[in-house]
DNA sequence: CGTGGCCTTGATAAAGTTCAAGAGCCGTGG
DNA sequence: CCACGGCTCTTGAACTTTATCAAGGCCACG
């Protein structure tokens, strides 16, 4: 089995001795789930954390009303669901698999006890804490302090990595359910700025996914607040 | 001086040794921060982070327009602006003294060889890192999902505590424009939907800050999406 | 070539913000 | 002890942004 190789590979286990990534090879439990499954929901108990191997995860809060907010969209080698084993309590949100996707279990006492054998893990894992914490810092600013044009804008931009000689078009990764879910709105909104950034040429739409910036400028500007879409 | 007493005290630092906390202590600052005075500022670089002894502090964002979110408000025993410490980047909020408060400033270097001595420290951050993720959750789940009246209401009943016999009234122990700042909305949202909420007898108002709950299960259904204001 | 999922568009309504003015409260200083 | 000035908070009216509800269009896949 090729697990360990794939263990080896996870950022989060960078620099670990061979020995002990064997002993974490043993605790793992390797699970797949389809497309829509559910991985946990929100207030079971964490009795572990999940690691991607491949696919795509998201974490998301619902309201009574159905409505959901996206937390995060995780791919291969990012842990999940590791806040309810280190703060020892319940899942804080649910967690579902966007697409087939293979993950890694890890019950909580082999993670504590790895911690404890080797603390360069303890050092990682506050280094991906601290990012989403970063992350979720970014998600409140700009759900509190932007509205949805300049939400739509960072989302874009950080998107287009590179692209920025010739606006080569790029593809949305996800449906635009998501897309909306993630920037805090809901799919007409969505549908409507994305037609507005069209018109002031700010954007070209290509297709369903197909999305080219026109205006890298222009966008950076909606991103801070500094413009507005008439 | 008293510092190595205050040090062993913090929830941080639990269960150092004396000889590790001699050396945390040796390499603390101790400052103290007027009323309203700046601690760092967003995107200035984090040569350490801060500890609050006394006082509290809050950490926010601003936008372009000067709008302010605040991200939390801590208070003697807390940690400030590790983030930055732990992601090797730049602050990613401001902080300023809401009162007159002494902080503690740990250099990057010290703490980074403290967790390396003792990994125990590493685990307790871990815990106090995962804590701070899930209140950001909430944070944002309220921010997307609950309109203003749900998100004031929790923050009663939060202030709350134990009150629940008798309804004795109890004190804000913050300025309404900084309550407001903290629910994402402005004074004046605040203020309309405070008169609304005791027109309805969820609570009482009584003076400048002073609050009565009336209608405990009235506020719970409103935090929850189960009732509105009308 | 139809059917279902996803996306777009329009009309309407609700929630929150902005701007502006005024009320209450408090410490300072005469 | 009272009056002043400044701060915080409240209230009203107009406006903006976003959500909701309801059709209709597009496209892919069987």
């Amino acid at each position: 089995m090729d697990l360990l190789h794939h263990i080896s590979a996870v950022p989060l286990f960078q620099g670990l001795s061979r020995e002990h990534l064997e002993q974490m090879a043993v605790a793992a439990l390797e699970q797949v789930f389809k497309k829509g499954q559910i991985i946990f929901s929100e207030g079971e108990d964490g009795s572990g954390f999940y690691l991607v191997l491949r696919g795509r995860v998201k974490v998301f809060k619902l309201s009574p009303e159905g409505k959901e907010q996206i937390l995060h969209i995780l791919g291969p080698g990012e842990p999940v669901g590791e806040v309810a084993v280190l703060s020892g309590e319940l899942f804080p949100a649910n967690a579902q698999a966007m697409e087939e996707s293979r993950l890694l279990f890890f019950p909580k006492e082999a993670f504590v006890e790895m911690i404890r054998k080797d603390p360069s893990v303890a050092l990682r894992m506050l280094g991906v804490l601290a990012k989403r914490l970063r992350k979720f810092t970014m998600l409140i600013e700009d759900l509190s302090l932007k509205e949805v044009p300049g939400r739509l804008a960072s989302y874009l931009l950080g998107q287009d990595l590179g692209g920025n000689g010739p606006n080569k078009p790029f593809v949305l990764e996800i449906p635009k359910a998501q897309l909306a879910s993630l920037l805090g709105t809901i799919p007409e909104t969505l549908s409507r700025i994305l037609s507005r950034m069209a018109a002031e040429e700010l954007i070209q739409l290509d297709g369903t996914r197909g999305i080219r910036i026109l205006d890298r400028e222009g966008l950076e500007e909606l991103a801070q607040g500094l413009r507005r879409l008439s």
